[in-house]
DNA sequence: TCTGGGGTCCTTTTCCTT
DNA sequence: TCTGAAGGAAAAGGACCC
């Protein structure tokens, strides 16, 4: 098989290019107001000074994504917006737009499938793409198609995109990152030791922060080094399934097929509260978030088309530690009061007395609504109440 | 002033049935 | 009737990704 992952990178604000900015959930911000006066003026002509600053913004949240210039200071993805502001101050601080990455999102994806119809959707802004197929896919090792393909987004979306070439996924996927942005690269398995083996084992996908660790304290920093220990070392010291799959990953091996469809497992969602909430002194509250949550889910299940019988939650207390209960049902709903009802009595089972930060409500052993014997004889197009799909999937969104 | 939200997949534990 | 092994499903937690 030949893949291509391909990311997009959203620049949707020119006359930031080159300044430190950071987008981050900031869900109440007081300086809003500044932006909302620009509501009508296209983005290229707000002035940058009607940007809100960081070290403006006091509040819970994370970044999203960087620019270079912000990534500088040393600010970057997951950190904490506080953080961030002390080592960047003067960043401008824009909020997130799910609204529209989601439109561009399919954008991009429309005019890839056009070319390329063996496409995985990897969230907003990345993709897998089987080009195996493709008529004149192999003209210069793929690289005439990638630059087709970056040429055809951009006048579609006046978006850039990085492009990674190689026999698989895997590799893929780190060659989409040597030449970003608007880069391709291509990954020969003969470069598998010239270009893949010194890297930090970090930038295999699949490798997060505990594994790394893991690791480095085995004296394991690059994928060469990963490479070259037994694999039966490795599965001894990492368990016989991730032991065995990381050995493959190190030597560039991954024979995982382009996905071009799937069913989602669960849906959810979840809230952190802007302070801790103490279940007896903030009841009202917090009740009222609770009914929220299961509305919310309840309305995506139905918007979607599907039903589930897995009702479960999720809360995180003031340390941080996360707990979850669950509780499956006789029958598949998606109806927010026989929702709530399970959640409310997952709830019953957890420490109640602590602080909490965060409460989320998820529904899992999905079926499509029609399925079943006990289905709701509901058409999905004319079940939700809001317009337009929305995509399961990322936030992350690259920018520069 | 730390640390989002929406997912997937995997492992381990627990519980129930045979 | 009691006990124990075996196996499956459900529950809980954790790592990881975008």
């Amino acid at each position: 098989m030949d893949a291509f992952y391909a990311s997009v990178e959203l620049l949707r604000y020119p006359q930031l290019k080159g300044l430190p900015v950071v987008i981050g959930g900031a869900r109440r911000r007081p300086d809003n107001a500044l932006l909302l006066q620009y509501a009508d003026v296209p983005l290229a002509e707000i002035p940058v000074a009607a940007f809100p600053l960081l070290k403006d913004y006091a509040g819970r949240g994370v970044i999203t994504t960087a620019t270079y210039a912000a990534r500088q200071f040393g600010v970057g993805s997951a950190m904490g917006l506080m953080k961030a502001a002390k080592l960047c101050p003067q960043a401008i601080l824009l909020p997130v737009d799910f609204d529209e990455y989601r439109k561009y999102s399919r954008r991009f994806k429309e005019v890839i499938t056009e070319i390329a119809p063996l496409m995985e959707d990897r969230g907003v802004d990345e993709v897998y793409i089987d080009f195996t197929e493709v008529p004149g896919g192999q003209r210069e090792g793929g690289r005439v198609l990638a630059r087709l393909i970056q040429k055809s987004i951009f006048e579609a979306t006046g978006l850039t995109c990085s492009i990674g070439v190689a026999p698989n996924k895997l590799l893929a996927k780190m060659a989409s990152e040597f030449n970003k942005p608007n880069g391709i690269s291509i990954v020969t398995p003969q470069e598998l030791q010239s270009l893949i083996w010194p890297l930090p084992c970090r930038k295999i996908n699949g490798i997060g922060p505990k594994t790394d660790e893991k690791l480095q304290a085995q004296g394991i920093r690059t994928i060469g080094e990963l490479a070259a220990r037994e694999r039966d070392w490795l599965i001894e010291h990492f368990g016989k399934s991730y032991g065995a799959w990381l050995f493959e990953a190190a030597w560039g091996r991954d024979e995982r097929p382009v996905v071009t469809e799937s069913e989602p497992v669960s849906i959810s969602r979840e809230t952190t509260f802007e302070r801790d909430l103490h279940a007896v002194r903030d009841k009202a509250e917090l009740g009222a978030i609770f009914t929220s949550l299961c509305e919310r889910v309840a309305a995506d299940l139905q918007r979607k088309g599907y039903e589930g019988r897995t009702i479960g939650i999720k809360l995180r207390y003031d340390d941080f530690k996360s707990v979850t209960r669950d509780q499956t049902l006789d029958q598949h709903t998606a109806d927010a009061k026989t929702i709530r009802q399970a959640a409310g009595l997952c709830l019953k089972r957890v420490d109640l007395q602590r602080r909490l930060r965060l409460l989320g409500v998820r529904v899992g052993s999905l079926r499509r609504v029609g399925a079943g014997d006990a289905a709701v004889q509901q058409r999905p197009d004319e079940a939700g109440t809001t317009t337009g799909a929305i995509d399961s999937g990322a936030i992350n969104l690259p920018l520069f």
